[in-house]
DNA sequence: GATCTATATTCTTAAATAGGAATGTAGTTT
DNA sequence: AAACTACATTCCTATTTAAGAATATAGATC
């Protein structure tokens, strides 16, 4: 993977969000508009441009979409992904979205841990 | 410094190629060139929007500008040059220009170390 | 199968960016 | 002061990018 393109994705503050969010573990769609407080289009489109160059996965799950960090990566990608993560800590936007996280109803997400089966077609945000 | 715009610095080979050298020290703009083998605007324009944005301080020394990574450094910026540098080993651009670097001839630069007095106004590249 | 929910895609427009050619400028040497 | 060196800036063009409105699609529910 070209440091570049790691780069290129990472100089958009949506994008920056998205993965920042992510580094906590898989996410669906929902969840990012209602966190980020952006449209649709915004979201979906900045997780597409992610997807096409291999920063974040893709999988259905019902209705859903549900994103996530690939498992296996090369080093550049979890050496900035860290760095990503070290830093965001400092700036406001991150920590806000982070706290909006945690207190989200997570349970059409497979974050809803445990092994707790997915309630398919339930509404979800 | 907000992340965004580090970032935005880094989603540039030219400006990668740039600062993966001003990690091993200050050089004026004729090295960039020889190093990196670009035409004199684009290395000067890339700079140019580098100083703008605060990674790089320039300071000129008798015919020559002479650019450097800046010494007070925030976290953000200190985390990802720290993550570049890192990441620039296992890629084969970056490493050619360190190669070249090293070749190099740093008479007009403050590199050429030791507290030799920079012979100003000899030709330099 | 009609409807609904979640998400993606298409179309269009505005803005940012990169690159090069040509020219300007500051300092140096003769 | 004229000529030269190192570098920056301006002007122009092509490409990329971001954003939103509208529309399409896939799967679930009724």
């Amino acid at each position: 993977m070209k440091l570049v393109q790691i780069y290129e994705c990472l100089c958009d503050e949506t994008r920056l969000r998205l993965l920042n969010l992510l580094l906590q573990g898989p996410l669906c769609v929902c969840h990012f508009q209602t966190i980020l407080g952006e449209p649709q289009v915004k979201i979906s489109k900045h997780l597409g441009y992610l997807k096409t160059r291999g920063l974040v996965m893709a999988r259905r799950e019902g209705n859903w979409i549900v994103y996530a960090l690939p498992e296996k990566r090369p080093h550049e990608l979890s050496a900035n992904l860290a760095c990503l993560q070290d830093c965001a800590g400092d700036q406001a936007v991150f920590r806000r979205d982070l706290a909006r996280l945690r207190q989200l109803d997570l349970s059409c997400s497979p974050l809803n841990a445990a092994g707790t089966p997915v309630a398919h077609g339930r509404r979800c945000c």
